[in-house]
DNA sequence: TTATCAAATAAGAATTATTCTTATTTAACA
DNA sequence: TGTTAAATAAGAATAATTCTTATTTGATAA
């Protein structure tokens, strides 16, 4: 992933490009964990000591807001960002809080024929969140 | 659910029976929603004036712990408790913040026999959560 | 029934992830 | 290269939850 590639990204969505979008960007995508702002924060603060916390946060969720990434609450109320914004699942350690991703194809699809298939008439889905907890061995 | 079955249920999972946890258990389980603590606390202190929010969370961690009641995070990072302990989804409406109970045998069903035939080899699954988030109509 | 004591509670302080406010800086564009 | 709206840094504020401690209470046994 170039630094071009990043910036056309950030740009394309209509967003300016700052050095700290594209260094928090490239922080998110590298990792491979799921992590929280203030883990994004601890990747980049050294090589970009003049950064804030609070920048973070707000570049990360307007990344959201445009679509350039997910995020979503973990099990201890922390928000967990994820540069994967197609369909797929997690797994929760329970021990490390570690999430990792869980893709599978005909998950995705037993799910998505099961929603068809049974369309509630008071609720409109938009998106199904599968966790498999647990403890990795 | 009379006050002799609740006090069993208090007693039965080898905690003191307290007007606290009676009024507390109660509530929860008389709510149609998966409040929070808070909402618990709301929902009684005008009937029990001299009790204390703490008592509300630590009473329903202590019910979580002996397997009474469950609790999950929601998307905005509050705790939410819930008196049904069999497993099954919620419908988690994205205006109103409203979770409902999903109950679905052939879904619960489907997961159980995709889990069954996809041991993952370094994670071992205890438990599924099942989230559809959308919004009510 | 009454005394004993471990457990539970009330009250308020502390914690912590996140949001907000404001002065300063900067990217984009004319 | 100057202008300007948007972005950032810094720190204060917020809010759900946990922690601490003094007081109260439920269960048990004398
Ligand atoms: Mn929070
Ligand atoms: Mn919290
Ligand atoms: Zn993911
Ligand atoms: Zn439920």
């Amino acid at each position: 992933m170039t630094t071009e590639f990043i910036k056309n990204k950030i740009t394309d969505s209509g967003l300016k490009f700052t050095h700290q979008r594209w260094v928090i960007y490239d922080a998110l995508h590298q990792a491979d964990s799921h992590p929280t702002a203030d883990q994004v924060f601890e990747d980049i603060k050294s090589a970009n000591p003049s950064i804030s916390l609070g920048t973070v946060y707000k570049t990360l969720d307007s990344f959201v807001q445009t679509g350039l990434i997910q995020k979503f609450m973990d099990q201890n109320g922390v928000m967990r960002f994820d540069a994967i914004i197609d369909a797929h699942s997690h797994l929760y350690c329970k021990e490390t809080h570690e999430i990792k991703d869980f893709r599978n194809e005909e998950l995705e699809k037993i799910i998505h024929n099961f929603i068809s298939g049974h369309k509630l008439k008071d609720f409109e889905v938009e998106e199904v969140s599968i966790v498999f907890k647990g403890r990795k061995k």
